[in-house]
RNA sequence: GCGCCCGUAGCUCAGGGGAUAGAGCAAGAGACUUCUAAUCUCGAGGCCGCAGGUUCGAAUCCUGCCGGGCGCACCA
């Protein structure tokens, strides 16, 4: 595991405290890091590190002859049962009943908040997502923007960080004026003009349009983009991911908020006139060429409107701008970057996330290809559950292939219903425990036999350290391996136990899994924007 | 040509320095008098793309190659 904050409520870092302190005995100062894992072979103990072997080198020892001392030391910690020497020189550790019935009760306790980092201060993160232009439909591709980026939103919330969530769009420049023209085409049952939009969204946007035939061109594009921008959030919104910000490009050019980032660039000493142009030096700072801020014909470009955004994320306090971006625009990393600090920014405090390209049933999408599946389509289809489910099911850095087939289909082959009726299950449990009045407060003093409860409270510790990690790495596919491994080890557990179990201190213990374990998968599913239903 | 991502079981993938590399699906064999069998159990399946290097230890880190995807605008 990764040595996290220790103001989170976690057995695990207690545990890892432990050993620290251990280690320190023994070197009197120096820690190197401090492995501590789940070893896959249960003859390896519950949790197992290979500190000693770091730890040789430092004390000039044999490994194995470090270890045997630590052993001594940690063998007196009341969270453990047995220590053991194995291997080149790893500590393998048991636990104690002790520390079982600890760890439940303390995420018993912390509740919905077990894993929540308290707020750190002084952190305000921005993360701009989606951000597709208002001229049409949200594609698959922006479907996998919105839940990556609302994901990754969740995790650093939960990690304790401000987060504000912004849609940044271009309500100015070529494509509108065309989408625009489109719209009062498609009203006027006119030719959509040459590269214009021809999707079925246009005409919908058109009849909404309480316009004169007659009304100038920028009524048309002004009515047209907010009727737009409204289908796209309302689209988001079903699809549960909402925004505290929306930005419009077109504001930043009316507030003199672009003029004012060039001008800044150029007291810093990074703008340049050349072939008629106004050019950013970005290539000072590790961009692969330099960017045009003023067109030749005095316009400015798309960039120059970045460049404005990235000093306003900043000026309105943000200490961390992300931006989420897909794999097709991963040229713009370090021009973004590049571009901050010709304006005195930190390029550190840029994040740019890319993930990969989606397909569907292995076919490319594009608005140009006629092939386009939407958002819409997507969770109409499947259900916003199932397509949440399988947006973020993958690494950002994989290809995604969504198969409409498969994904139709409602059967256990899909890992969603495997995971919520899991969490049904529980319920299920928890309300026969109620009617029937055997409901028992506590943990309990029970012994806890090896065997599937065990398995399962181990699973269940492990949710701090899957948490922070998942947000470290704006990983929420991590979350979903791990829902998915807690819903099997809690299947095995329901398979082979009994919980309401005529021993009171036996059902105490096991109904206190289950509750753990029905709160783990709703925070868990609720991090990747899944609900959890009670029935099935 | 340059840059980013990927290459792990038949398929889709997990695995961010540790022991015998994991999961789902597919294919095979079993388990329902039950708090939901929408479940569980067992077996089979692998030059971790190739070659070097770092390390006590590499699927993991470094370098080079091979293969696939995506980019490289005074478009947005």
């Amino acid at each position: 595991m990764l040595c996290h904050d220790s103001r989170v409520i976690d057995p695990v870092a207690d545990l890892h405290a432990a050993l620290t302190s251990a280690v320190v005995g023994l070197t009197g100062g120096d820690v190197p890091q401090i492995g501590l894992e789940r070893p896959g072979n249960p003859e390896h103990g519950d949790y197992a590190t290979s500190v000693a072997m770091r730890l040789a080198p430092l004390l000039d020892k044999p490994p194995r002859e470090i270890a045997q001392e630590l052993a001594t030391i940690v063998e007196g910690f009341p969270a453990i049962a047995s220590v053991e020497v194995a291997g080149p020189g790893f500590l393998n550790l048991r636990l104690s009943d002790d520390w079982y019935r600890g760890a439940l009760t303390a995420m018993l306790t912390a509740g919905s908040d077990f894993g929540r980092h308290a707020p750190v201060a002084g952190v305000e993160t921005l993360v701009e997502f989606v951000s597709a232009n208002p001229t049409g439909d949200l594609t698959i591709g922006s479907a996998r923007n919105a839940a990556y980026g609302d994901c990754v939103s969740r995790l650093l919330d939960f990690a304790g960080q401000t987060v504000t969530r912004e849609y940044y769009f271009n309500d100015a420049g070529n494509q509108i004026n065309l989408f625009g023209q489109s719209v009062r085409a498609r009203r006027l049952g006119e030719e959509i003009p040459e590269g214009g939009y021809p999707g079925a969204e246009i005409v919908e946007v058109a009849n909404a349009l309480d316009l004169p035939d007659d009304a100038p061109l920028d009524d048309w594009t002004t009515q047209g983009v907010a009727v737009m921008i409204e289908r796209i959030r309302s689209g988001l919104e079903r699809m549960r991911v909402t925004f505290d910000l929306w930005t419009s490009e077109q504001t930043l050019h009316s507030s003199g908020a672009v003029t004012a980032a060039i001008d800044r660039a150029r007291s810093e000493g990074h703008v340049f006139e050349q072939d008629d142009a106004t050019w950013l030096r970005t290539t000072t700072f590790g961009d692969d060429k330099d960017r045009v801020l003023l067109k030749a014909d005095g316009e400015t470009t798309y960039f120059a409107a970045d460049l404005a955004y990235i000093d306003l994320k900043f000026k309105r306090g943000a200490t961390r701008a992300i931006y989420v971006l897909g794999a097709d625009h991963h040229g713009y990393i370090q021009r973004l970057k590049a571009g901050a600090v010709c304006l005195g920014l930190d390029a550190e405090a840029v994040e740019v996330l890319i993930y990969q390209l989606v397909t569907v049933s292995g076919e490319r999408m594009g608005k140009r290809r006629g092939n386009v599946i939407i958002l819409d389509e997507l969770t109409e289809a499947i259900g916003v559950d199932a397509a949440r489910y399988f947006l973020v099911e993958r690494s950002h850095d994989q290809m995604l292939d969504i198969d409409l087939d498969l994904a139709v289909e409602t059967s256990s082959k899909n890992p969603v219903f495997y995971v919520q009726y899991a969490h049904a299950r529980c319920q299920s449990i928890l309300r026969k425990a109620a009617e029937e009045g055997l409901e028992v407060a506590g943990v309990g003093p029970t012994h806890v036999p090896e065997g599937p409860e065990r398995t399962l409270v181990r699973r269940l510790a492990e949710w701090p350290d899957i948490a922070a990690t998942a947000a470290d790495l704006r990983a929420p596919h991590r979350i979903v391996s791990w829902v998915h491994e807690l819903a099997a080890d809690f299947h095995a557990f329901h398979h082979d136990l009994h919980v309401l179990h005529e021993d009171a201190g036996t059902r105490a213990f096991r109904l206190s899994t289950v509750r753990a374990t029905g709160e783990a998968l709703t925070r868990g599913l609720g991090l990747i924007g899944v609900n959890a239903p009670d029935r099935m």
